[in-house]
DNA sequence: CTGCTTTAGATAGCTACACTATCCACTCGA
DNA sequence: TCGAGTGGATAGTGTAGCTATCTAAAGCAG
């Protein structure tokens, strides 16, 4: 255990916590008191720390991530579903309002309208209508006027992003990059847009 | 205050809490134990819960959010670097790594490619640092190599944002449309993002 | 004026989360 | 043989975001 908690930089009561809450297994004993952990040990603590420091994702969510890649080891669309409800915010607003309902009916039509295939019990219609509410509460136009612009963004990069899965030959390196691609891939597009922001400011004013 | 809870739907303990947090400013005094709020309270209270519930925005970063909207009320560039913090995770990898400082190094190299004018101390290059630090931690390639595709499609919708944001008429209100756009922004294509996940792996996969 | 409700303001308490610390009986390794 | 390390169990810590209670003082219907 030392040795794995050296080579991830995970200090070892962390370690021992991970294993009590059943994200990591355990090891392989040897006796009462000594068990040996392996190269998966130690490649299933980075993933874990990967989901919780990088993409934010509670521990419970971790959980059922590493869960879904031991069960589902053939269906990639049953783990994308783990995958999208790990990185649901922890905060939700009221959605027991009329308006958040309405936000929600704009969501489904204009989803209708650019003939995407989704999941009408989908849990990410909702966060888009948390979204959309939220502007629409705040008059904030733009958001609604530039759905089409957001929309066609977001499935630029899905499409690149699910051809890199599709890519894959081995099904269960698939089936990890099914996670980390939606992990990651949401980090490095958020963190790229807020510099694109900066360059984009800069350059649309003209100044340095 | 009991009107203020009913129309912005936020119980009138939380109101205290923000007014105790100085997220909110008190109302006008019109007696030891009264107060009158007026339309400028509710618009107030609701920014926060969208910062709070739909941008994931902490309490403290709320608070220096509209700080920075009262005192920085003509200086779209502060502003922004202050909406910038505020939507930064809670959780942060080790950055004392000599893997995560190559990480850096790789970013700032890639952004100087692309030629994009970003200030080098920006806290959003950490940020990207941290993603393709732990992709390479565990070997998935991918990021790296779609780094391009990513960027261009952070740009894309960053040269819509802004350009949406200098298409405001009105100063104050564009300062506004800084702060919603980066937080509501990123809360929208990220969701978006998931459902053209789906869309895009029943396309790809030619299923329904 | 009476009595019930509401209010501002202050203080204290609560729940969830993600660890972190301590203890114990081992056991490995020099 | 003995000190450092281990696994397992139990308990404690710190932060964040509220939530509850108390007090004195208005407000408002009858």
């Amino acid at each position: 255990m030392g040795e794995l908690s050296r080579r991830s930089g995970v200090p070892i009561p962390t370690i021992k916590f991970y294993l009590r809450e059943g994200l990591l297994p355990p090891g392989v004993a040897t006796a009462a008191n000594q068990a040996d952990y392996d190269e998966e040990h130690l490649r299933r603590l980075r993933l874990i720390r990967a989901l919780i420091d990088v993409g934010g994702v509670t521990v419970a969510g971790a959980r059922e991530v590493v869960a879904a890649l031991g069960t589902h080891a053939d269906d990639p669309l049953d783990l994308l579903g783990a995958a999208q409800t790990a990185v649901e915010p922890r905060h939700r607003p009221d959605r027991d309002t009329p308006q958040w309902r309405a936000a929600r009916e704009r969501v489904t039509a204009l989803i209708a309208d650019r003939r995407w295939l989704i999941h009408p019990d989908s849990p990410a219609i909702d966060l888009v209508a948390d979204a959309l509410a939220a502007a629409d509460s705040l008059g904030v136009d733009e958001l609604l006027d530039k759905f089409g612009e957001y929309a066609d963004t977001a499935d630029r990069i899905a499409a690149v992003e699910v051809r890199a899965v599709l890519d894959r030959p081995d099904p269960a390196s698939r089936m990890e990059l099914v996670v980390l691609g939606t992990v990651l891939g949401e980090a490095l597009l958020t963190s790229l847009r807020l510099l694109a922001h900066q360059h984009e400011s800069a350059r649309q004013l003209g100044g340095g």
